[in-house]
DNA sequence: GCCGTTTTCGGCCCGACTGTTTTCAGTCG
C-alpha cells in the first residue's frame, strides 16, 4: 500500500526528536523538522512522484540524503536511521518532551542522572523530591513538572478554531474594557485560521502607565497565571486554552503582528530575505543597523523586503513568498462572495427547523438560493427519506418557490453512498432534483482501494453532483477515511462533479491541503454548512476560512455563482 | 542535513522569560 506523505513526515519528526535527545547538531535536527513540515504540507503524493521518476531533491529543504531516505520509506515502509535511533533510546522518552518546561537538554539530564525513562518515572522522582536537589533544577521546577505531569492526562491540546473564536471574543472584550488600551489583536495560528489552535497569541497596545498586566490576569476565565513579566504574561484559562499576551509599542505593532502571526517557517523565510538586504527583522520592527526603518504596519514590513502584503492564511512558507515575488498571489475568496448554501437539513430528517424556517434564515443572510438536502433512507437514525417522502418534499418546495421572490429553494438530497458504491435512492427520483450531495456515513474504515472504488463507482452515476464531507474525518475525534483523494479529484474533474468543503466546525472537510490540491487539479469546490438548524448557516465563515488557507478564489467555488450560472454548472454535472 | 551570483565549507532567526544563580543556560514561540 502506498505510503502517505503524513507518514513520512511523522518518521522525520520522530528522527528529529530522537536526534535532539541525543544532543545531535541542532541544524541537522532542524533539517529533519523542516523536511517534515514541507512533506506534511505537500498535496502531491511523494510515493507517486517517485513512481513517475521525479527528483525529490528539488523540493525545498530536501537534499540528496533526505531524498534517499524518502525513497527508502516508500520502498520499505521503514527508515533504518529511525530504527537505529529507537534501538538506542528508551521507548517512552519522547513523551517527556511534551511537558512544558522540559526540552532535550533537561530530559537528558533527568535520564542520565536520575534514570527517568518515561512520564511515570518522572512523576515518581518528582514526588520523592529528587529533582529539586539536582543542579540546574530547583523546588519550583519540580513543582511545575509535577503539575504538568498531572495535567497531561487526558488533556486535549489543540482546540477547534470555532471554539477558540468564542474564547477570543470574550477575551478581546475584557481587554478593550480597560481605559487606555488602544488595540487588541489576536495573532498566531488563530489569525492564520488554522482548523485547530494550540494557544492564543494576543498583542496589545496601550498608553504608558496603564496597568495592563494587572488587567490581563484579572480576566475572569483565568485558571492559572503561568508567567508574568512587565510586557508579557502567560495564562491558562478554565477551558484549558493557553493565552500569551504581549504589550507592544504602537510603532512596532505591524512588526509584532507579523512576528507572532507566523508561521514560523514563513517568518524565517522573510527574515532571511531581510538579511539579504542587510535588514534585521524582529518583533519590534525592521532595522538597518540600529535605525528602525519600518514596523508600524505589516504592509511596511513586507514592502521592506520587496513584497506585497501576504494574507495571514497563506503564511506557511508553502509557495506564498514565491507567488508574491511573481505578483501571482491568489485573490482569496471572501464570505460576501458566497451566494447560497448547498447543503442543509430540515425537520424532515434530523434537522431542527422546518423547510420554511430554513428558507427564511437563508434569505435573511442575503442568499439567492438554498439547497435542501435531507438524508436518504439508509440513514435510518436520522429518519432518512425514501423516494415517496422525497417526492412529497419536492412538491412542498415547488409550492414555496412559487410564492418566493428573488430567492429559490433548490431540490436536493444527501444521498447515501452504499457499501458497493450504488446510491441509496433510484435514479427515477434523483432526476427530479436540482442537485445531489452524495456522502458516506457507514463503513468509514474500509481499506483505501475499496473505499476509493466505492466513491468512484458512485460518481459514475449520472445524478452524482457533489461529494459531501469527502474524508469523513471529525477533528480530534475521528480520522479521515483512507481514500486516494487525488484519484477521486481527477475523476470528479472528468465527470464535472464537485467536492464539498463541509463548514461544520468539527468537520472542515476537505482540509486546506486538499483545497489547494483541488485547485491545482481544476476541480471546483462547493462550500456548504451542512446546517441542521437555522443558526448553523453561520458556519459558512469556517468553510471560507478553510478554503482561503487552500488558496481558493472566487472562481474555484460553485456557490459563488448566481442562480443562472449555478444551474448551468449543475446541468453539466447532473445529466 | 541543506544550501550556495556555489565549487567546498561555514552558516543556518531571534528575543523574552524563567529559574537558577550572581551572569546564564534552557525553553518557548
Amino acid at each position: 500500500m502506498a505510503v502517505h506523505n503524513s507518514e513520512i513526515a511523522a518518521i522525520f519528526d520522530e528522527v528529529a526528536e530522537l536526534l535532539e535527545l541525543e544532543g545531535a547538531n541542532a541544524f541537522r535536527v532542524r533539517a529533519y523538522q523542516n523536511a517534515a513540515l514541507t512533506l506534511g504540507a505537500m498535496p502531491k503524493s511523494l510515493a507517486e512522484m517517485l513512481v513517475r521518476g521525479e527528483d525529490l531533491s528539488e523540493l525545498p529543504g530536501i537534499g540528496k540524503d533526505l531524498a534517499g531516505k524518502i525513497a527508502e520509506i516508500v520502498r520499505s515502509g521503514k527508515l533504518a536511521t529511525l530504527e537505529e535511533l529507537r534501538a538506542r533510546t528508551p521507548p517512552h522518552i519522547r513523551e517527556l518532551l511534551r511537558i512544558p518546561g522540559l526540552g532535550p537538554k533537561r530530559v537528558r539530564i533527568l535520564r542520565d542522572d536520575l534514570g527517568v525513562k518515561s512520564v511515570a518515572d518522572l512523576k515518581a522522582v518528582a514526588e520523592r523530591g529528587l529533582i529539586r536537589k539536582h543542579k540546574g533544577f530547583g523546588e519550583r521546577s519540580e513543582r511545575k513538572i509535577l503539575a504538568e505531569v498531572r495535567r497531561l492526562k487526558g488533556a486535549e491540546i489543540r482546540v477547534k478554531w470555532a471554539v477558540a473564536e468564542e474564547i477570543a471574543r470574550t477575551l478581546v472584550a475584557h481587554l478593550m474594557a480597560l481605559k487606555g488600551i488602544e488595540t487588541v489583536e489576536i495573532a498566531g495560528s488563530f489569525r492564520r485560521k488554522k482548523e485547530t489552535v494550540g494557544d492564543l497569541d494576543v498583542l496589545v497596545t496601550c498608553a504608558s502607565k496603564v496597568p495592563c498586566m494587572d488587567h490581563c490576569v484579572a480576566f475572569d476565565e483565568v485558571a492559572e497565571v503561568l508567567g508574568r513579566g512587565p510586557t508579557k504574561c502567560t495564562l491558562r484559562l478554565r477551558s484549558g486554552l493557553q493565552v500569551d499576551i504581549r504589550v507592544v509599542p504602537a510603532k512596532s505593532l505591524g512588526a509584532a503582528l507579523h512576528y507572532f502571526t507566523g508561521s514560523k517557517a514563513h517568518n524565517i523565510a522573510i527574515r532571511k530575505m531581510g538579511l539579504e538586504r542587510e535588514l534585521k527583522i524582529n518583533e519590534y520592527g525592521v532595522f538597518k543597523g540600529r535605525r528602525r526603518v519600518a514596523g508600524a504596519t505589516e504592509a511596511e514590513v513586507y514592502a521592506r523586503v520587496g513584497l506585497p502584503y501576504i494574507e495571514p492564511e497563506l503564511r506557511e512558507d508553502n509557495g506564498e513568498i514565491q507567488a508574491a515575488q511573481q505578483h501571482r498571489l491568489p485573490k482569496l475568496l471572501t464570505l460576501d462572495q458566497i451566494r447560497g448554501d448547498l447543503h442543509c437539513h430540515t425537520t424532515e430528517s434530523d434537522g431542527k427547523n422546518t423547510l420554511k424556517e430554513m428558507a427564511e434564515a437563508a434569505q435573511a443572510r442575503g442568499y439567492e438560493y438554498l439547497a435542501i438536502c435531507d438524508h436518504s433512507k439508509r440513514v435510518a437514525m436520522a429518519h432518512g427519506l425514501d423516494a415517496k417522502r422525497l417526492a412529497e418534499q419536492i412538491e412542498q418546495i415547488d409550492h414555496l418557490n412559487a410564492k418566493a421572490r428573488g430567492f429559490t429553494l433548490l431540490k436536493s438530497c444527501e444521498v447515501d453512498i452504499l457499501d458497493n458504491g450504488s446510491l441509496d435512492l433510484p435514479n427515477d427520483i434523483l432526476k427530479e432534483l436540482d442537485l445531489t450531495v452524495c456522502s458516506i456515513h457507514y463503513k468509514l474504515n474500509l481499506p483505501l482501494e475499496q473505499q476509493t472504488e466505492r466513491i468512484l463507482r458512485a460518481m459514475d452515476n449520472p445524478f452524482f453532483c457533489i461529494l459531501g464531507h469527502p474524508t469523513g474525518r471529525l477533528i480530534n475525534q475521528r480520522h479521515a477515511s483512507e481514500i486516494d483523494i487525488e484519484r477521486i479529484m481527477r475523476a470528479a474533474a472528468d465527470r464535472a462533479c464537485f467536492l464539498e468543503v463541509n463548514a461544520q466546525p468539527d468537520r472542515l472537510d476537505l482540509s486546506d491541503i486538499h483545497c489547494k490540491l483541488a485547485k491545482e487539479l481544476g476541480v471546483k469546490l462547493v462550500i456548504s454548512t451542512d446546517a441542521h438548524r437555522a443558526s448553523d448557516l453561520d458556519f459558512m465563515r469556517f468553510g471560507v476560512n478553510q478554503a482561503r488557507r487552500g488558496w481558493i478564489e472566487n472562481e474555484n467555488v460553485v456557490n459563488t455563482r448566481d442562480l443562472v450560472d449555478l444551474r448551468r454548472l449543475l446541468s453539466r454535472a447532473c445529466r
